[in-house]
DNA sequence: ACCCTACCTGTACCTGGGTACGATGCGCCG
DNA sequence: CGGCGCATCGTACCCAGGTACAGGTAGGGT
């Protein structure tokens, strides 16, 4: 981990109740971070790699979960998704558009400090009913070949390209990715050429299959 | 809520390393926890209700995953299962088994720290590998319930185009593609512009992506 | 001090993928 | 019969993707 972590919180809501509470915490206790509101869905895309987001599921301006932004956005941002009555699909959505955490808007302090610090160092948080609910779904299908579903790739790459395979794993073009990750066209194929190789393929499309499980 | 933390933090395993490390991780930092060594299972039945219990997956003693105990101790403990070698399968059956967390016996300080603080706080916690794959077991059961979008493609293809498609999906070249079918490569483009059409996609990377139930 | 890695960039070049604008033959159906 | 979908093929063209060669900066480790 060569970058620093960025210290601001970033905040899409709508909720006053929600943005106070948030920014309140992070100037009590250990935890110190410095909260930002964010208006605009499109002002995510300039942030700096690696800011934390939080985005209120209730804001008439989140974009769909089947969004192709929010691949771009989850390539380069880690994103926590509250929700004022979290649901378990609702949950699964969220994280499978790329959010690395999902809770309740109004848990208590503990819990959003929590969730904030185990997103920050890279891990994934889902509240204990989503998460029981997932395991209780695969143990059912236990039976069954589970498949590997490798993401030894992930392991093989550095941050960077990880993001840059995710993207690009997407369908998004070279220069897309640039854009979104405020780089050169030039840089993004540098990236991808030193992938290709780690990874011992020959193109992206050989890329989007070792990512998305097939081959 | 600010229920005290018990204080003691039971470790079952025969691995020096593993317990020394997490003993001098309790006498550091904010985290203030006292390692106490367990050598036998049946230890276990009789330790305070909501202790915190490390279990190693490695120890020889331990319980196998469907022993009946499991349930018991999971009813009055938080049983956090150390494995040196995570694996998404045997992760999922200890949490099946009723452990709240599942994490590296050799994960870094800060990662190990914030298992326990998640897990004493009632939640659960499991690494980014195994919940992406829970997520994923998940999301394509919803896909195939819900909207069978695995088979679309096919339908709205003619026989000679699946061909097409879906060798083109598995990464083979257009001249590749030509020569298994014993026609021109200016065919196969010919078969593939009309994929494309059809199906309203851009090029074959989409394609992929589509047949292969991303996107 | 030196090396190594990660990250970033520039210029130049080649090629495969995809499109545009054609063509031919075959079977089916109103 | 004429039209239509399907499968096949030709030539020419454009360009995104990928490679080759050549750098610069910053940080960490020896």
């Amino acid at each position: 981990m060569r970058r620093l972590d960025s210290p601001s919180l970033h905040i899409f809501t709508a909720d006053e109740t929600v943005f106070h509470r948030i920014r309140e915490m992070g100037t009590l206790g250990d935890a110190h971070w410095h909260a930002k509101r964010l208006t605009n869905p499109v002002e995510l895309d300039n942030l700096p790699v690696g800011s934390l987001v939080m985005i209120d599921s209730a804001h008439a301006q989140r974009p769909d979960w089947n969004d192709t932004r929010w691949r771009a956005w989850a390539g380069h941002l880690s994103i926590i998704v509250l929700s004022s009555e979290p649901r378990d699909d609702e949950g699964i959505l969220a994280m499978d558009s790329g959010a690395s955490g999902y809770c309740n808007a109004y848990a208590n302090e503990a819990t959003l400090r929590q969730v904030v610090e185990v997103v920050a160092s890279g891990e994934l948080w889902v509240g204990r009913s989503l998460l029981t609910r997932l395991l209780r779904g695969v143990s059912q299908n236990l039976g069954k070949s589970a498949a590997p579903t490798s993401d030894a790739w992930r392991k093989a790459l550095t941050e960077r390209e990880v993001e840059v395979a995710t993207m690009a794993a997407q369908g998004a073009s070279n220069l897309g990715i640039a854009e979104v990750l405020g780089i050169t066209e030039r840089t993004v194929k540098a990236h991808l050429t030193s992938i290709f190789e780690k990874l011992d393929i020959a193109d992206r499309l050989q890329l989007a299959l070792r990512v998305h499980g097939v081959k």
